[in-house]
RNA sequence: GCGCCCGUAGCUCAAUGGAUAGAGCAUCCGGUUUCUACCCGGACGGUUGGGGGUUCGAGUCCCUCCGGGCGCACCA
């Protein structure tokens, strides 16, 4: 029995209701809820169906509540519907009906919670985008973990997903940074406005071992010498690195590419077709006020040089024309007032920017060591990277802990917990579950236990492998329950663009499984016999450990057999 | 000055307008004769920054005040 099912069944029950004059028919009908009630006292599920609709039908919400609950009892595979508190529904299941749900998972394998909701939806998630001009640092690290597990979710959703990183290749942060490498070359000082880390260092030597003569052009090719094989080389070493966390692009989009395609101009074209372009004092503009912009924004400057804003407006709209239908943003906190402009433009060139545009603004990540903050600053050496902080706690620590808050919240690390390996970081806390998992459904092989089919050990009578029913111990009821909201938080965890609710839903489900696991015996001990809730804790093992799979899989962090 | 985000237990953080606001850590007390104790149970801990409003119901929505962060360019 999922969840779906249950819904469809209240919804008829109400539509019942109506036909036979019990209730007078609502419409539209309200949004509804119906889910698992956080207190287990509540039932399997909770609906606030009759609090929903008692005004409208001018009737008490506990007599809405009986009518419908009138209708649901003898439901099939619905044992109980309680009527609680203010007029709420409370269903309780039959434990054969929630038992069945670990054979569906274990046969759905890798596609268990995975949907349709955004099927034929095709999606573009641009994160990172840093410059190419240094290492990638925490705040970098953040969004590769969320922007990549963003993706992993929305396409579990069924939408089709491209994770694209814009490359700043172009402007003077790129020619700040080929000045500074010429100029340690040099042996000059970097300049003020220059890159000071002591990878310029690292990366000028390296420049002027691989590119010999390099030193013997004129200072201006050498300037212009540097900053290329700079970006070539700072450009490959960002790759690499998000290679080694896990974090796959499918689009490089180079900024210069973008002027030299004609994407601007044909940009520029479709915003004037729509009628927001003006000049104005020499300057042409895009009336962004029209839109919730605070101001009007120049695109080309009088003196003929294009904005940045220009860049960002060719941008979305080759987005769009290459099919997106929509395109997320992950952008820092820093850069939240690009929002209502970069909706604006979604707007100006004909979209409804409250569908074809999303920009989530994530809050800056924070660290802690030592009981003092790391300071982070790009521009100054002394900075944590995405290598430093894998480095100290490994890839799938550090994706976990980054991916498990969300994004919009500030974000504090305690690095010298996260070395500790403690709880502080639950990653270890779910892995363990899968580990633990895996290791029972290894023992159960190695006693000759065959549970897909219900068979034992030699001598054994084989039986039904699977008897639903058996699973109606208090931990194993809830342990099906919260194994039946993975689709739901899965769909959500898309909708919202909010990867850190699968994070959450894995450790309440570890919780669940340790606490069976504290509580049911899943094999027999030693002189025991092989009983039949044997097969029944073996198939909820084995659908257990699949969720976990598949959850720890959406985040990008490893479900390994053995800790 | 204008605008955006944030304020939840000692700390780090959850909670899609629902029922008694939850976890982990910290502190204290317990639990394993056999599947991984990286586990489980219990105790302690709150005027959800203050005040007002909306409604059957507000941490959540609206107004206001306080506190913290960030942003305001014909910069990139």
């Amino acid at each position: 029995m999922e969840i779906g099912q249950l819904r469809e069944a209240l919804v008829a029950a109400l539509a019942a209701a109506v036909a036979a004059g019990e209730l007078t028919a609502v419409e539209p009908l309200p949004t509804i809820d119906f889910e698992r009630p956080r207190n287990r006292d509540h039932g399997d599920y909770a609906s606030n169906i009759a609090l929903v609709l008692a005004k409208r039908v001018g009737r008490s919400p506990r007599d809405v509540a009986e009518v419908i609950a009138a209708r649901l009892r003898g439901t099939p595979g619905v044992e109980a519907v309680d009527i609680a508190g203010p007029g709420f529904l409370n269903l309780t299941l039959a434990a054969s009906a929630q038992g069945e749900l670990a054979r569906t998972i274990v046969a759905a394998g890798t596609q268990y919670g995975y949907s349709k909701t955004l099927a034929g939806v095709r999606i573009n998630v641009e994160f990172i985008s840093a410059n190419p001009t240094g290492p990638l640092h925490l705040g970098h690290t953040r969004w590769a973990a969320v922007g990549d597990a963003m993706a992993r979710v929305l396409a579990a959703a069924g939408a089709e997903v491209a994770r694209e990183f814009y490359i700043n290749d172009r402007g003077v942060q790129l020619d700040r940074f080929g000045a500074s490498l010429e100029a340690v070359a040099t042996g000059k000082a970097v300049p003020e406005d220059g890159y000071h880390g002591s990878y310029i260092v690292d990366l000028a030597a390296r420049i002027v071992a691989e590119h010999p003569g390099i030193l013997e052009l004129s200072q201006a090719d050498r300037m212009v010498a540097f900053r290329e094989a700079g970006y070539v080389l700072q450009l490959a070493q960002q790759r690499q690195v998000l290679e080694t966390f896990h974090t796959h692009f499918d689009v490089w989009y180079s900024e210069r590419t973008l002027h030299s395609s004609g994407a601007v101009e044909r940009g520029m074209q479709r915003l004037r077709e729509h009628g927001h372009v003006f000049e104005l004092e020499g300057a042409v503009w895009l009336r962004t006020t029209d839109f919730d912009d605070d101001k009007d924004r120049v695109l080309i400057k009088s003196d003929g040089e294009l904005t940045y804003f220009a860049s960002d407006i060719a941008y979305y709209v080759d987005k769009r024309d290459r099919g997106f239908d929509i395109c997320i943003y992950l952008l820092g906190a820093d850069h939240h007032g690009y929002v209502n402009r970069l909706r604006a433009v979604a707007a100006c060139a004909g979209d409804d920017p409250n569908y074809a545009i999303d920009v989530v603004i994530g809050q800056l990540v924070k660290m802690m060591k030592g009981g003092e903050e790391v300071r982070l600053s790009k521009r100054a050496g002394n900075m944590i990277t995405l290598e430093d902080l894998v480095n100290e706690v490994g890839v799938d620590a550090a994706r976990y802990s980054l991916i498990r808050y969300p994004a919009t919240s500030p974000l504090v690390l305690d690095l010298d917990l996260l070395v500790q390996r403690t709880n502080e970081n639950p990653v270890y806390y779910v892995q363990y579950a899968h580990a633990r998992i895996s290791s029972v459904l290894r023992n159960a092989s190695e006693l000759g236990i065959d549970w897909v089919a219900g068979s034992g050990p030699a001598g054994q009578i084989a039986m039904d492998g699977f008897d639903a029913a058996l699973l109606d111990h208090e931990r194993e009821k809830a342990l099906l329950g919260t194994l039946g909201e993975f689709p739901r938080i899965v769909a959500s965890a898309a909708e919202l663009r909010e990867p850190h609710r699968v994070a959450r839903y894995l450790e309440e489900l570890a919780t669940a499984y340790h606490k069976f696991y504290d509580s049911c015996r899943v094999l027999p001990r030693g002189d025991e016999s092989l009983e039949p809730v044997s097969f029944a804790r073996l198939w909820l093992c084995a659908a257990t450990r699949q969720v976990i799979a598949n959850g720890l899989d959406l985040l990008g962090v490893s479900a390994p057999e053995r800790m």
